[in-house]
DNA sequence: GAGGTGACTGCGA
DNA sequence: CTCGCAGCCACCT
């Protein structure tokens, strides 16, 4: 934990997600006891092309259910198609039963 | 050491 | 229903 960076844990929060669900900043961030920095889990995600292994920041979505960071994964395409690959439906560039298949770690955990 | 940035969220009009 | 504003905290230069 404090040997940890904040980014280490987003990292392995999201790398705790199921395969086919999907997780939203504000629930990570709140497990993380950063409620109300909601940014910071958003900004792990951009430095996460640094970590490794490599994390799935396409099952982390924005409170919307919505690909706010698809643009980050170098395609606008990307994102979504590892979603589909994962067996997630996503159109307009969102995630289809969202609250369905959301994942919460302080609830799984 | 200080300042700026950002893959978000919630509330108000 | 849709649009806009302010708060938040760790990392980088």
């Amino acid at each position: 934990m404090d040997k940890l960076s904040f980014y280490e844990q987003v990292y392995q929060v999201v790398r705790l997600i199921p395969n086919g669900r999907v997780s939203s900043y504000g629930a990570i961030a709140a497990y993380l006891g950063t409620r109300g920095s909601s940014r910071m889990v958003g900004y792990a995600m951009n430095a996460s092309h640094t970590a490794y292994p490599k994390v799935p920041a396409q099952r982390v979505v924005n409170r919307n259910g919505l690909l706010s960071g698809k643009f980050h994964f170098g395609s606008a395409d990307m994102m979504q198609q590892l979603l589909e690959n994962e067996g997630i439906k996503v159109v307009d560039d969102k995630v289809l039963d969202f609250k369905n298949i959301f994942w919460d770690p302080s609830l799984e955990l």
